[in-house]
DNA sequence: GTCTATAGGTGGATAGAC
DNA sequence: GTCTATCCACCTATAGAC
């Protein structure tokens, strides 16, 4: 399989990037067929119609994220190294598949419209929960504060990442750089505060200062350009 | 002005409603004619094209807010005070106008794509900024942590309540309630949530436990529902 | 499996009556 | 200012040849 990945998946690859770039409705299947480089009407051999390549595309990329956060917050040795592993896994597909954070962002303004999409509901329930039973957790060890709502929190972890991938664009005029976004080791830099930002927010502080392990690595971080 | 707030308001309202709805290629100017309760060619009448109709209605929504925020930001007492201040006016605005944030949301994907739209990185420039320097001088005050980047606990700090409203729909599902959303005393107890978790993040604990005031309010508000 | 050709429908936008 | 009527482009989807 050198450089023909097959018709269909040409036509994925190419729905996934054009649906991400521009939304559904805005996205032909003409475009779609001349970025895979087949004929257009060679999509409804394999497809019923726009909407259901649609859906397929989507449950082709969110395949594997749920078991992946999931694993990932169970096999975690304390529920701080949870949160630290569950926010660099974010980041890190967010950075490495751009087209993800877009699809999402579009899915969840559009999920009381037209294609409303359940993938990514089962994808942030499946996660979101073990995630609240992980804050839980720590909260009954001692370790996290008890005043926070294990919902609430979770949902902070976790927005932090989301919201600087989707608004990537603009976050990068904010940051000095261009509107093409940020390079990708600010986008670490940032999941690295992220992680902190959130743990120092959960932690149940000790009087003494001691105990509050700070990662290396988080040190200021000075990949921010000058504004 | 009982009724009838003129056809050219009406148009702009059933734009906002709709664009918000569907997003901009999806909502079509037959549709939102009808909305509006006038002939289509009407649009027409009073903005040169879709796009054209499109931008003023952003550019209407948007007005204000940058001013606000800003405004607030400057006359706070500290920058604790800052911050919560910040944060609660996001939760307003966004819970009174649920269209906002979707707008905004569609916008922040769309950057690059057709339409780029600088009313909202010039409302998010101005308001960043100001709450940049507001952590700055929290930092130089010894109140807030010095090893955290200004512009990363700013993204942090904004990035919670934007957010919970974009993925409205979606966390209404994690929160155990159906689709339509959480209810708005439920978005205001995570926006009272969402600064102390900041607030709790970002200051510099003293050694002993005394000065983390707590606002009155902020205990464990039981707002969820069981899941 | 992949293409050409085209049907059928709708969308943005204009001309012009009232 | 507001409406009727309509044009043209383009889009989804199908029929059918190769």
């Amino acid at each position: 399989m050198p450089d023909d990945p097959g018709a269909r998946d040409a036509i994925l690859d190419a729905a996934e990037a054009l649906f991400a770039r521009q939304g559904f409705a805005a996205t032909t299947i003409k475009q779609i067929g001349a970025a895979a480089g087949v004929n257009s009407a060679l999509l409804y051999y394999y497809f019923d119609d726009k909407e259901t390549l649609y859906r397929e595309m989507l449950r082709r990329i969110m395949s594997g994220f749920v078991n992946v956060g999931s694993a990932l917050l169970a096999q975690a040795s304390s529920p701080e190294e949870g949160i630290r592993a569950l926010v660099h896994m974010q980041s890190e597909v967010m950075t490495s598949r751009p087209q993800v954070p877009r699809l999402i962002a579009r899915e969840l303004v559009d999920h009381e419209a037209a294609h409303a999409e359940q993938e990514i509901a089962r994808l942030a329930a499946s996660t979101f929960k073990t995630l609240c039973g992980l804050i839980e957790q720590g909260q009954r060890a001692g370790v996290f504060r008890r005043d926070l709502v294990p919902q609430f929190a979770a949902i902070s972890v976790v927005s932090q990442v989301i919201y600087f991938n989707i608004a990537r664009p603009a976050v990068g005029i904010l940051l000095g750089y261009g509107p093409k976004g940020v390079p990708p080791e600010t986008a670490r830099a940032f999941a690295d505060h992220a992680a902190e930002f959130a743990i120092a927010a959960i932690a149940e502080h000790a009087p003494a200062r001691r105990g509050r392990s700070r990662k290396a690595g988080s040190t200021p971080a000075r990949t921010i350009k000058k504004t």
